[in-house]
DNA sequence: CATGAATGAGTTTTCATTCAT
DNA sequence: GATGAATGAAAACTCATTCAT
């Protein structure tokens, strides 16, 4: 019976922590990182600022489950896709439409998940950070398909911050752009650059 | 007589600024933006707070002051490799040399450079930003390539998104590592991949 | 209920604003307009800094709501004697009377109300400052005397300013002699002086 | 001859503190009390901050010196007049329109000379305001006129702040209007207020 | 547990005054 | 004496955090 209450008291306190979330998030992408306060943040989330307090002990670990939040679902996607028994090939592109996907929602986080110092500073003590694990996993794919013959033989690591950079840019700039068009048409792009980049062979 | 007098002034104000620059580079490096304060900065650079504002109408200029002083020899030494009357090969790797170089050193101010929401924000009103016209530096020498027939002919500017953003990743992954080696050693390593993308050819 | 909670959260707000214009008048008071920081308020509200400006966006608005919740009344009341319906001689003397029990209080907050250049500027965008209010008041008087044959036939707005200055100037001067006798008594011999001035007839 | 070189140095010393008067009357024209800044004085002045220093030991001193120089002159001339063998009548008059003649001059320094809180608070000090001497001044022939019979019998002193109230509030009205024309044709219309009042006789 | 007023350290900026040159 | 850069004590205002109700 305790163990009842309990379990409802949890799911009220995570239903609290996901309003507060949406909140963060809301007021984030409106006024940017410097113009995120608690303040907003609670009257976003029709709560008293007092009770921010109550499901998370300060501004950075809101921060944190922010970024954590976001983040995960992607890299559960992407863990997916690393399990799937594809070539390297489809792995890759499915990974980078993946994430064109998922960049088309969060638009207003980008600075955020990606940019800012805050992000960094925040994450400074994490284990690793969802952008180095993206990386990683690109890595991953690489040796892949090293082994598969349909990359070539270069640095798996280096590659992978390549490709990420390239992706990340292209949607930064989109973004300062005011491109609305979906990012995630540019899936084949990007992917030809990677796979053929831009010189004309021979 | 009276012009040596004020040439003295002039040369002793510069020293300021300079140190001044030093120290807030200094500070933004350890403390990053949301730290820099300019109590940091006068303590750093061992002058009163008062004295700042001798040299920097604000923080607002003192912040113009450290980017244009830090991106403007990049963009100069950028023009005149662009002005140059070679390949557009050699004109990327030229470039890409030169940024390496030059960010080897300022290691500290990457992100201040790049990265941050600030900056991007100070700079709004600047002619353009040193990032936008990089990038657009690049889209100039890839016109250029496929005009000679050495480059596939891709959207230019996209292209130049591609790149400077592979390129800035991989600074980044080397920061974050802290890896310490000069970073001008990638060129070859970044090139090759920008031209031949990592697919095994056919 | 609700209304009840309600209630009693403004109580307690006004309360605050309150005890903070009555610090704000004390320090005015002992420092002068110069004198009048943030800080001396806070003090001697005996509450922190902080929480003045959760009562008052900005310290321009305190100095408002003071100046206001001052004079307020005061034009209330002249206007109730102007639309009595009775001779602008007896609305005159009135008007005096009336400015003379006013002063009584406020004597503090005199030359505030009355003769400082910040609050000058800080009334510039209200409808109309007191001052400018007041001596109107005076001259629509003074132009219903003059129908009713009462008073001279002079400038209705220059006689007012007069009047107005001889009435403001003898207040300060009883308050820089430190007299502490009420003002009020000195109706009767300011408006003799205004009606027939100081000449010996013929 | 050391006498010699002692008057040449205090006679320099003299026309540097005039310079820096005309600076200050002129810094405090243009930008009022609050703006008046000792950088913005040297400025004017076109000498070095320091050296204000070197001839006014603060900015208060600097202050009192540009009062008593302003109205020295308008004290010596009330002198004057009251000197003069003449019918208490006549002396008001020359006295109102010496000072209305005064005012058109300074008209930039109205302010700190009868208004200002930093005024009062320098004066503080002082034996006696210029203000309270005028005041003064005008009780003197107000006696005189009562003992030649052509003034009521009115207490001097009190007649004599309703006097120069009233003649000061109608100065400010002329210069909260942006009123142009010369105060001194206001001598007449003054007087006659002053004299008979504004009540239609009998 | 919810609330939101209270807190006060921290931020940018100003300016009278000092002092080495 | 002249200079003007250096100083640092205020000043207005912000905001994460606490805590009484």
């Amino acid at each position: 019976m305790a163990r009842l209450v309990e379990q409802r008291k949890d799911l009220l306190a995570s239903m609290m922590r996901d309003g507060i979330y949406e909140a963060a998030v809301a007021v984030m992408t409106r006024y940017g990182m410097e113009g995120t306060t608690m303040d907003r943040v609670a009257e976003e989330a029709e709560v008293a600022k007092g009770s921010l307090y109550n499901y998370f002990p300060s501004k950075l670990d809101l921060l944190k489950f922010v970024h954590d939040k976001t983040v995960e679902p992607m890299e559960q996607r992407a863990q997916e896709i690393l399990a799937e028994e594809i070539p390297a090939l489809q792995k890759l592109e499915s990974l980078i439409r993946e994430w064109f996907g998922y960049l088309d929602k969060h638009r207003g986080l980008f600075n955020f998940l990606f940019n800012d110092q805050v992000a960094r500073e925040l994450l400074l003590d994490r284990k690793s950070s969802g952008h180095a694990k993206a990386v990683e996993d690109v890595a991953t794919i690489v040796r892949q398909g090293i082994q598969e013959g349909t990359l070539r033989q270069l640095d798996p690591m280096r590659v992978a911050w390549l490709l990420f950079g390239a992706m990340r840019e292209i949607v930064e700039g989109q973004l300062s752009n005011n491109e609305t068009r979906p990012m995630i048409n540019l899936t084949e792009e990007v992917l030809d650059f990677v796979l053929h980049g831009i010189g004309n062979g021979k």
